[in-house]
DNA sequence: ACGCCCGCCTGTAAGC
DNA sequence: TGCTTACAGGCGGGCG
């Protein structure tokens, strides 16, 4: 579900809420959500008592980074980063307390020394906890390891973007969700930036123009600036929300996702919808090539 | 190397 | 009013 642009707004909300507070107490309901622990004693005491010190993002992965333990070395179970990714509807919300209802499918939940709470809710459970370090983050975590660049967080010029698309002969769609390629863009924003680009999903990446690698590369990193602003896209489900609850707004923006039969906004002609390996992609067929 | 399919889950909406 | 099917923001693995 959440792609870069929810993420990041999660990210900067959690910046302001919860950065600087100390964990006191963490209630797990079942394995699922922490599937890679076997029990879930190793999470929580790696958890409790931790200072939350900063919350980064790579790609669709957040970081919650956690003070040191007095004297602890790595491999003690002291791990200094809180992994989450949030799957296809994984949520984290803000509560003010205990006496908060607790929504139905919350999977963990940090209680801070000052009272709040932090709640992990996750309907379908593809989503994910962890605690690792900073070290094993880089080197043994392989699917963060091997995380391409970040379209808003690493600079790169237009003409190493071009280099990176001639190495390879994807279509590109294909190429701007592949998370090894560039981190951060799924289902939505592939779509949307396809359509800023003017250019089609099944377009091989290396047959661009230069000046079509300038507009995809714009198109990536505009889109994706705009849909932040917005705080998000949520769809008719409104399965994302902010930590506090909130809907984004970005949906009513939306130039081709989830548009099928409408105007383009730009040529008028109705947006299409196609099926390719089981998900849908949506399109104009006069504005893209 | 690439593209397509499946499975992992639950919830909702559409179709009959 | 059911019941059944399709589909949903992700991702990894397997197969041709």
């Amino acid at each position: 579900m959440p792609e870069l642009p929810e993420v990041e707004t999660i990210r900067r909300d959690l910046d302001k809420e919860v950065v600087g507070k100390r964990i006191k107490g963490v209630d797990v309901n079942g394995l699922r959500s922490i599937r890679r622990y076997k029990t879930k004693k190793p999470f929580i005491t790696a958890l409790d008592g931790r200072k939350i010190t900063a919350v980064q993002r790579k790609g669709k992965y957040l970081l919650v980074r956690l003070d040191k333990v007095q004297g602890a070395t790595d491999g003690n179970g002291h791990g200094d980063v809180l992994v989450v990714h949030l799957g296809m509807s994984g949520q984290l919300l803000r509560a003010k307390g205990p006496k908060e209802p607790m929504l139905k499918h919350t999977h963990v939940v940090l209680t801070f020394t000052q009272g709040g709470q932090l709640r992990y809710v996750d309907p379908r459970t593809f989503g994910e906890l962890f605690v690792t370090t900073m070290d094993e983050l880089e080197h043994q975590v392989p699917e963060l390891a091997h995380l391409g660049f970040d379209p808003l967080e690493d600079v790169m010029s237009w003409t190493d973007f071009g280099e990176m698309l001639q190495t390879k002969q994807t279509k590109l769609k294909a190429l701007l969700m592949d998370q090894k390629f560039v981190a951060g863009i799924g289902n939505i924003y592939s779509d949307e930036i396809l359509f800023n680009a003017g250019l089609r999903y099944d377009r091989s990446s290396d047959s661009l123009t230069s000046q079509e690698v300038r507009r995809l590369y714009r198109a990536m990193i505009e889109t994706l600036q705009e849909a932040v602003k917005h705080r998000g896209s949520s769809l008719a489900d409104e399965q994302y929300k902010d930590l506090f609850g909130e809907v984004g707004d970005f949906q009513s923006q939306h130039k081709v996702y989830d548009r099928e039969g409408e105007a383009c906004r730009r040529c008028r002609s109705p947006i299409v919808r196609v099926k390719l390996g089981g998900r849908s992609t949506f399109l104009c067929e006069q504005c893209q090539v």
